[in-house]
RNA sequence: GCCGACUUAGCUCAGCUGGUAGAGCAGCUGAUUUGUAAUCAGCAGGUCGCCGGUUCAAGUCCGGCAGUCGGCUCCA
């Protein structure tokens, strides 16, 4: 007999030999229906499999996160199946479950092409295949036999991942006529994957490397439920409505033309109201918080990024230098070394540090075109840039003041963040400075960070050549995450800029310098920032504001006058004056996603009032013109909602 | 850059197996003076992404290029 520790603590005893499924049924009936694995002392197992030893189990199904990732592993492979059957002699590389869904990389045979038309067919095949429910079998085999089948089979994929599996235990998997070289765990047979969705074909090189074959990717999703699967296609809608390139151009926010080029965006007035609303912000935060504020040049001579080291380690993500009278430069790929330069052009004294350089510095980086997106990923952004140039003593506190800093931005406008201490790898190739202060500055970032209590995860291989980061991540609409605010720990910039300050002892020592930016970019902020609130800004970062729609022309008078009263306050106003019913007045407004709209009649200017609508909640009745003043002044700060 | 798909009026989209381009909205003109999501009528608007090929004939078929989209790779 057994001894299994159930999530509870309720300890149970079985045979030795039973299997999860055998647990399940002794605690519901339910429970075994929608089990997909159990997790026994933390390691995944399918439902069939015997355990043999006192465990502690926890069973899993669809609504936890190991349930889904078995669920869609074997998913993968019913579409794998489904291929088989489909195109003979296609071979297959690796298929995991991702976050949303899986994908499997194939190589299809010679001449044949995927496109998304052909998705239908292959779910219908999945479907069909389901239905058979043939059960998952887990074999274990030697490598040997495992060579052999696939050698057999003519799979060098499935080979060459042997190959790195040479001294560990080797199972297949098999369902129907379908045997993969896999870890496991899987559903206990494919009758339970009722609802499969194919979603897109993709090209993805073998291993991720861009040398090798291209494979063919296929990205799906399925559910045990027909309601999920259709919660999942609405919210994709949902997502695809608030994408910030639709958006954008709806709202005539932005333009990017092939014309002026790819990833050149251009600001068009009601976009560049927001970035300005959103600099001004900022910019009112870093005067409280002792920042200078700076402008350099949009080029720089490439002696500059020579001594910053920034040339040789990005040379194929900068543009080609300009030469002119023999001279060399660069369109600015970054801002730091302008303002080590400023920071270096007097002597600094001990009482002058923390000393802080910010600028918002449009910057310009060659990617490839393949990877443009709209504002999220553009050849030219400005950074909300700041160096802080600070003694060692004062360098956990400055770090602590920034991420505070990047914090308050989130906050206000509530968007969820994670946060990544990216540190170096083992590649010494991709970093500079010595090894000796790289410990020190990511042992100085993980203290402040412990410190002030954030949650965060570590991301090898992510810091920059220079040092590492504290990086601020958001999600966009459809769940791709990007990389917005950034914290950094330089020692190597000081040292090749030789920057000092004379202390207290009237030494000269070197600073420390902090790279920081808040928003990352303006561009990605705010494409992330139309996606958040799906190109429903709130009151202070509306383009416009308020409109004001008369009745009639013998109201406009009246609307006129009221629009040049919110002016003076410094509201963004419009009134429509034009001659339509106020039915469409009040459509175009809304469509237009402008948060107040104020109809003014006959009714209104008798009582100096005027009729209230807010944008997506509908008409809110009479207000008076004082009270309607008072709550647009309280509205028009920065994270007012 | 690589793989795949897509590209028709300012926007959203029709256009069957090749026969010479259409709608709604936006725009312009006129009528209407209007009470909380689109008043009515008329007019105008396109070398169907670009270049080449097949054909009596190409928006439609084929090839090349560009751009966009979804991924891959990359991202100071």
């Amino acid at each position: 007999m057994i001894n299994i520790t159930l999530p509870n603590g309720d300890v149970r005893e079985f045979a030795s030999g039973a299997t999860g499924m055998d647990i399940a049924l002794s605690i519901s009936e339910g429970l075994a229906r929608n089990a997909l694995g159990i997790i026994v002392n933390d390691v995944p197992y399918d439902l069939s499999r015997p355990i043999t030893s006192d465990a502690r189990v926890r069973i899993v199904t669809f609504s936890d996160d190991e349930g889904k990732e078995i669920f869609w592993h074997s998913t993968a492979h019913l579409m794998a199946e489904a291929l088989e059957g489909l195109y003979p002699g296609v071979k297959f590389g690796i298929g995991p479950p991702i976050e949303q869904g899986f994908y499997y990389d194939v190589d299809l045979p010679d001449g044949v092409k995927l496109s998304v038309e052909d998705l239908p067919a292959i779910e219908a095949k999945m479907v069909e295949l389901a239905k058979r429910d043939s059960p998952y079998q887990r074999i274990e085999t030697t490598w040997q036999d495992a060579v052999a089948y696939f050698t057999e089979k003519g799979d060098q994929y499935k080979l060459e991942l042997l190959e790195g599996l040479k001294d560990s235990e080797i199972t297949f998997y098999q369902q129907g006529d379908f045997t993969d070289l896999c870890r496991g765990t899987h559903v206990p047979s494919t009758g339970h994957i009722k609802f499969p969705k194919l979603l897109s074909v993709a090209g993805a090189y073998w291993r991720g490397d861009e040398k090798r074959k291209v494979l063919t990717r296929i990205y799906g999703i399925s559910f045990p439920k027909k309601q999920m699967l259709e919660e999942f296609i609405k919210m994709r809608e949902e997502a695809e409505r608030r994408d910030h390139r639709k958006l954008g151009r709806e709202l005539e926010l932005y333009l990017i033309t092939p014309m002026i080029g790819g990833g050149l965006p251009v600001w068009l007035p009601n976009g560049t109201l927001v970035r300005r609303r959103l600099e001004a912000f900022l910019r009112d935060e870093q005067v409280k918080r002792g920042y200078h504020e700076v402008i350099t040049p949009h080029i720089g001579n490439l002696e500059l990024y020579k001594t910053s080291g920034h040339y040789p380690y990005y040379a194929d993500s900068q543009f080609d230098p300009i030469t002119v009278e023999d001279e060399q430069y660069l369109l600015k790929p970054m801002n730091c070394p302008h303002h080590h330069q400023i920071f270096g052009s007097k002597p600094r004294s001990y009482r002058d540090l923390p000393y802080r350089v910010s600028e918002f510095g449009t910057v310009y980086r060659y990617e490839q075109s393949g990877e443009l997106n709209g504002l999220s990923r553009v050849r030219g952004f400005t950074q909300d840039d700041a160096h802080i140039y600070c003694t060692q003593d004062q360098l956990k506190d400055e770090i602590k003041n920034v991420v505070e800093l990047t914090q308050l931005v989130f906050r206000t406008f509530g968007m969820d963040v994670s946060t990544r201490l990216s540190f170096r790898d083992d590649n010494a190739d991709k970093y500079g400075g010595d090894l000796a202060l790289w410990e020190r500055s990511q042992a100085e970032i993980k203290d402040v960070a412990d410190e002030m209590g954030l949650e965060y995860f570590i991301g090898l291989g992510e810091a920059a050549f220079y040092g590492p980061k504290i990086d601020f991540i958001v999600r966009d609409a459809i769940g791709r995450k990007w990389q917005l605010g950034t914290v950094q720990v330089d020692y190597v910039m000081p040292e090749r800029f030789s920057l000092e300050y004379v202390g207290a002892d009237n030494a000269k020592h070197r600073p420390v310098i902090i790279h920081r930016a808040p928003f990352g970019s303006m561009e990605r902020f705010i494409s992330i920032l139309i996606e958040h609130y799906a190109g429903n800004f709130p009151f202070w970062l509306a383009p416009t504001q308020v409109s004001i729609l008369p009745i009639a022309d013998a109201h406009h008078t009246y609307a006129t006058d009221l629009a040049a009263e919110f002016e003076a306050m410094g509201l963004r106003v419009n009134v429509d004056t034009r001659n339509e019913k106020i039915n469409r007045k009040v459509a175009e407004s809304e469509q237009k996603k402008v948060p107040y709209a104020l109809i003014v009649g006959s009714k209104e200017i008798d009582n100096n009032a005027v009729s209230v609508r807010i944008h997506g909640e509908g008409d809110k009745g009479q207000m008076s013109v004082e009270d309607v003043k008072a709550l647009f002044r309280r509205l028009n700060v920065p994270g007012a909602a």
